[in-house]
DNA sequence: GCCAACGTTGGC
DNA sequence: GCCAACGTTGGC
């Protein structure tokens, strides 16, 4: 069981859209990245992530499941892409900005925090756990 | 809106 | 296989 953070635009594709999509999910397609696309393929069914708004809002607003493997991304030919499925869980009470990540001593290392271009990225169990409780949400 | 950082492309 | 040029992302 891992944990992973998924980056969206929230003009592009917001967790609100994402909620809408209930249970079935939607595919998490668009990555043209290989570390992104390395990091899909290495996901499990039942592996939760943070969504989270970049740009404008820059705060994780709540968490995803995975709920479909790697797949061939619908939306292009190329066989280099693929993509997973993803559902809401549940959001957020509170948002957690990336302010309070760089400003929490136990967070600094934290793949949003030092490689803000990447836009899927693994997050590890502790790391996890802190945001949880600062979204005010169960982990 | 600007621009730094990063990834990708393509000429050599 | 190197690296300059280019395009894109995302924080500020």
């Amino acid at each position: 069981m891992a944990y992973w953070l998924f980056k969206s635009e929230a003009d592009v594709w917001s967790w609100d859209q994402q909620v809408a999509k209930g249970d079935i999910g939607e595919e998490w397609n668009g990555v043209r990245n290989y570390q992104a696309r390395n990091n899909m393929r290495q996901m499990q069914l039942g592996d939760l992530g943070f969504f989270y708004h970049s740009r404008a809002e820059k705060e994780i607003v709540g968490i995803v499941e995975v709920c479909a493997l790697a797949h061939q991304d619908s939306t292009t030919e190329d066989a280099r892409w693929d993509c997973v499925d993803i559902k809401a869980v549940r959001p957020f009470g509170s948002p957690v900005t990336l302010a309070m990540c760089k400003q929490n001593p136990r967070l600094i290392d934290m793949v949003l925090v030092n490689n803000s271009r990447l836009s899927v990225q693994p997050v590890t169990a502790d790391e996890w756990a802190i945001i949880c409780e600062l979204g005010a949400t169960q982990p």
